[in-house]
RNA sequence: CGGGGAGUGGCGCAGCCUGGUAGCGCAUCUGUUUUGGGAACAGAGGGUCGCAGGUUCGAAUCCUGUCUCCCCGACCA
């Protein structure tokens, strides 16, 4: 058993932070820039992001929602409309303040002087401000209403911290921004669009979340409720997978996104926005690596199946080749979780156990190695990634299946090491939520360990606001903890609140958090 | 943005203190022998030592500045 020789150096319990990164890079999704922040994510890494714009874009669309896109230059002056929204964002915004370069005289170049533009454009942290005009454009009536759209775009926000795909200064995103004619049509598609990712969340990414509302301190600049998904990392810390915001008439006040109802009295929109970005697939990796790199769960998986040839550089490797080609016809011909299957056929020269390796660390659901003894025999060499290892051997646990057999049973088994995924995930998830924390103390004793991560509590507290959250608030810091949300459907408070002492309202996911 | 660490062939590192124009492992390429489960041996290719200045006869090595990355903190949709 312990003969297991893992295909990473750093195991995720030695160090899961060098971990992440070993995984990043060695199953080849992204790399470091030069720029500042801003990484360069490559086919494997931009694939699975891929594989999931599409799927959530079908949810999007089958919502009613539109795709649109806006500029990424934002006017300043439309920033400077919503108070809370300008605080929240003017300590990272990227700003451009010239349209020209021009030689400084010794081989470089400067912005010219003369090209100052008149009013700065800033980079674009998020489009509520933009789209907020538009809107205002073009909703006159209450038939205008709902208005559904969405734009897929990168964003930027100059962040002091970064992390590959966590927190970058750049990031690919989705923005949902909607307009409804009262507080309670914009609530319900805050909830549909969380319930949204909840699903996407769930069934694509087999991340298991909790969907739960923002405590007052972590809303999202400028909005009246914000909600989340909360999912947990395999260092039991929490990740904010994605955000729904019911912005009340907040933005509707400051872009002027009015309508004449049926009575033909003016009034203000209630709009909404959410969002998920490129960090879902930091969320991947934490929740679904392991010592050998990454696993992908099927459904995002831009390959499947990769078919690996034994080739020997002698000429029976045309007749293998040609047998893996049918073979991958025949597997691309099947479907799986709805799909025709994603099936690679790796011709590239080199030794297949050398290639099994690399996709392995890519995370691939199953590899397949085709010799030419296999070929006579009718059988394939299957390994699935998330059984990688014989256990009472330490050696790979391939599995000999005739041809048809898996052929014929390829979906069923990718439908499988999906659910076998996410019921993983799941299961570490649901054995790390502690309750039953009733005092500081306790909580105190619990993470006072500092090099663990004993996950997440879930505590009762009355809700406190303004600066009595404060006070809470620093209280959690002290160990390094957060809020992550009111999870929805919780049971009742039925005790003190651990903080102030008072009745409870309410109970309380805490955990530390990316 | 503050504190700490680091940037040397694709990857991981040594060399730096005590300046004398680069080395190891893995990977790559070639050859030979092998080969049904991450092959062995031999040989070869590949580096303006992050970048820019400075000190010096001479700088990976010393000094200054700057960029990028990692860790901790602050901040954070």
């Amino acid at each position: 058993m312990s003969a297991i020789r893992h295909a990473l150096n750093t195991k995720r319990e030695d160090d899961f932070a060098a971990w992440y990164q070993e995984v990043i890079s060695a199953a080849d999704m992204a790399e470091e820039s030069g720029v500042r922040g801003c990484m360069v994510i490559k086919p494997w890494g931009y694939g699975i992001w891929e594989r999931i714009q599409r799927l959530m874009d079908d949810r999007i669309k089958a919502a009613g929602v539109q795709n649109c896109y806006f500029p990424i230059f934002i006017p300043l002056a439309n920033f400077e409309r919503e108070a809370a929204h300008v605080e929240g964002f003017a300590k990272e915004m990227a700003v451009v303040t010239h349209h020209r370069l021009i030689s400084d005289g010794k081989g470089g170049l400067i912005p010219d002087p003369e090209a100052k533009l008149e009013e700065p454009l800033v980079v674009r942290p998020t489009s509520e401000t933009i789209i907020g005009d538009a809107m205002a454009r073009w909703i006159q009536s209450w038939r205008d209403l709902p208005l559904l759209t969405n734009q897929w775009a990168n964003v930027v926000r100059w962040e002091m911290r970064t992390r590959m795909f966590l927190r970058t200064s750049e990031f690919l995103w989705q923005e949902g921004h909607t307009a409804h004619a009262d507080a309670e049509d914009a609530l319900s598609e805050t909830h549909r669009a969380l319930e949204m990712y909840r699903a996407c969340a769930e069934e694509d990414l087999a991340l298991p979340v909790i969907a739960g509302e923002k405590p007052e301190n972590e809303r999202f600049p400028g909005a009246v409720e914000t909600w989340s998904i909360e999912a947990m990392m395999q260092d039991g810390k929490a990740l904010q997978a994605g955000t729904s915001h019911y912005l009340g008439t907040n933005f509707a006040h400051a872009a002027g996104i009015k309508y004449q109802d049926s009575e033909g009295g003016e009034q203000y929109c209630h709009t909404t926005s959410w969002g998920v970005s490129t960090r879902l697939i930091g969320g991947v990796i934490m929740t679904h690596g392991d010592d050998d790199g990454l696993r992908v769960p099927p459904r995002i998986a831009p390959h499947q199946i990769v078919i690996l040839p034994m080739l020997r550089e002698v000429p029976e490797d045309e007749v293998l080749l040609a047998y893996c080609e049918e073979v991958r016809a025949s597997l691309a011909a099947q479907s799986a979780l709805g799909e025709p299957v994603r099936v690679l056929l790796d011709k590239r020269p080199g030794k297949a156990a050398t290639k099994r390796w690399d996709w392995v660390r890519k995370g691939a659901p199953v590899i397949i190695e085709v010799g030419s003894r296999d070929m006579a025999e009718g059988k394939l060499a299957v390994l699935r990634r998330d059984a990688i290892w014989n256990l009472e051997n330490g050696k790979t646990a391939f599995a000999f299946t005739p041809k048809e057999e898996f052929i014929g049973n390829a979906g069923a088994l990718l439908e499988e090491i999906q659910q076998v995924l996410f019921n993983e995930a799941r299961e570490r998830r649901d054995a790390n939520i502690t309750r039953g924390v009733s005092s500081m103390d306790e909580l105190a004793a619990f993470y006072a360990d500092d090099q663990r991560y004993p996950g997440w509590i879930e505590v009762q507290w009355s809700k406190p606001t303004g600066e009595a959250l404060e006070k809470v608030v620093e209280q959690l810091k002290a160990h390094k903890l957060t809020i992550r949300n009111v999870p929805k459907g919780s049971e009742p408070a039925d005790g003190p609140c651990i903080f102030t002492g008072a009745d409870a309202v309410e109970r309380i996911l805490v955990a530390r958090a990316y």
